[in-house]
DNA sequence: TTGCTCCTCACGTCACGTGAGGTGGC
DNA sequence: TTGCTCCTCACGTCACGTGAGGTGGC
């Protein structure tokens, strides 16, 4: 069979076939007196294998290698094209990211496009003052986006501060933290709760109250911080958890103390902490509670201590009488 | 400045930077009288900027494109670019894919390369006769992860068939499938439960128990389906949904008749069909319930009918008399 | 004088496409 | 005789690396 109608058969273009046949990969098996290639079944069958080959991504240099090489073992040729195709993969991905970005801060011209790519560099910078600085700069435009995407995986403090801050800045930011409560990785879902705790509008706080129902605890715990700092009674009884347990109670007892503003949610506040003081007698607990007591608004500051003056235990009855005294006196 | 010191200070080859004069991309402002290259500091800068565009994965003529043109837009630009990527984003998951059950199914040589690519190739074509061709074809070891990927995906019917009986044969299939089922596609989760429908072991039980609480309706009744088919006793709730509903009931009911069998379990039935006739009025319900009856073992079947027999309805009556027959005389 | 830097020219890489210029086969 | 097929040779693509052979600068 002559070139022309090999080519057509196989898809193999007449100039992939001479050049196969250059290479040494496919070479006819005869010539007609003329010169024409002449190519057998069993040279079309070579052909096909090539082409198969190829399409693992084999060069045409290591076809030859292993269609030549009767001893081949492919292992390794195999293990080596998948790492190079992730390597590969690895970087389209970070490039798409790249352009993505690029595209969502609709550059003018390409000092726009200049712009806004040295940011993105300074943000993948393994320095972290690189990545503070091209969050802050002044002509930064990064897209909501990339700042979100940023703000989730962030392992520095203070970027991550300047990543929520951003976020915070763009108007977008709950919208675009949205997706990571879903999360596997529930440190994923907690970096999303405290880029959330720092946008103050409806849609995180709608956002915050779903997540107390989080399935880690740490999860919970912030969430309930940046509810009961919005005085949100949804939060109370994860705050109220943190104060028994001793988790970030300091903290837990003040947003209480916020939320209790509000007339109903004090008044609730002010049940669940005499329901919780007489609910256990761990010394170490119930010592807690009383100093979260007195965080409260005097009025019910200086109910609940009431309620534990003359304590069973000296120590409480003692805590209590003091702290209502100090309260008394301010 | 200069080139060395250029190529030092910016990374940039000296090579690269002879290369870009001689394309026009970046012109050294000057030449000294014994003919160096002079860089200004302007140049530099444009070196920066070439070298930040080509992380876009620009061209070297794109570059000087963008760089020269002062009304130059870059959102098609950027819009091609997203494009390709993505397009060698996929291509790179297509071959990384191929690759890794290549390397899955442990070629010994590259005949066996050649083998399973082609069934890989055989597996993605458009033409259903070639795909069911790859999977039943003899020499077919297709892994098993290729086969649970392509049974999640098959949209012809009898080469779906095909792969869930290749899975099956496998013995990893459970395995295999059981990601498919937190997928959040219903579809993917209804192929995955009628592929385990398939496989008769311990594993694949368990995953359908699991399955029986699915969110998707069309996933519970063909799990509750697939575990009556096993006697089952779990799948007695929704099966009798199905014969109240009217949807599949009569494969239902069949699988109810399976599940009978066990005594205990038979009982349960016995008292389920009865229970649910007493608690609707419609017609079409309980007719329905009546034939699903006379399917159960002759007992069961019995006994149930003749609680019907003097039914207020008529028809109801009446058909439970003339079922009733019937299994009497069989 | 001796390293170091710089110059231009040019080949090689990889898998092709596209001619040019010429000739055999029905 | 006329299209069609085939031949070889060679340039172009793209972003480089690596010489060869020669020369200026401190």
């Amino acid at each position: 069979m002559r070139i022309g109608e090999v080519a057509r058969r196989s898809g193999v273009s007449t100039r992939m076939l001479r050049h196969y046949d250059s290479l040494g990969l496919v070479r006819p098996t005869g010539r007609t007196s003329t010169g024409y290639r002449e190519y057998t079944d069993a040279d079309i069958q070579r052909i096909f294998h090539v082409e198969s080959l190829r399409t693992l991504g084999l060069s045409l240099r290591q076809v030859g290698e292993a269609l030549d090489d009767p001893a081949f073992a492919p292992a390794t040729l195999i293990a080596d094209l998948i790492a190079d195709a992730e390597e590969r993969l690895r970087r389209e991905k970070e490039l798409l990211k790249r352009l993505r970005a690029v595209d969502a801060s609709a550059p003018t011209g390409w000092e726009a496009v200049l712009r806004i790519t040295e940011l993105l560099h300074g943000l993948a910078s393994p320095s972290a003052a690189r990545r503070q600085q091209a969050i802050l700069a002044p002509e930064a435009e990064l897209p909501a986006d990339t700042l979100a995407e940023a703000a989730l995986t962030e392992s520095d403090l203070n970027v991550a501060g300047a990543l929520r801050w951003a976020l915070a800045r763009s108007g977008q930011g709950a919208a675009k933290l949205a997706p990571a409560l879903a999360s596997k990785d529930a440190k994923v879902r907690r970096s999303a709760v405290l880029a959330l705790a720092k946008i103050d509008d409806e849609a995180s706080t709608d956002l915050l109250t779903a997540a107390l129902d989080d399935a880690d605890d740490a999860v919970r715990r912030h969430t309930a911080l940046a509810l009961g700092a919005r005085g949100k009674t949804e939060a109370v009884p994860m705050l109220m958890r943190m104060v028994t347990e001793g988790t970030n109670d300091v903290d837990a007892a003040e947003r209480l103390a916020q939320i209790a503003q509000d007339e109903k949610s004090g008044e609730r506040i002010r049940a669940a902490l005499i329901a919780a003081m007489n609910t256990t007698v761990d010394i170490e607990v119930r010592s807690r509670l009383v100093q979260a007591a007195a965080e409260m608004p005097p009025d019910i500051a200086l109910d609940v201590l009431e309620h534990f003056k003359d304590d069973e235990n000296e120590t409480i009855a003692r805590t209590a009488q003091a702290l209502a005294a100090i309260i008394e006196n301010r």
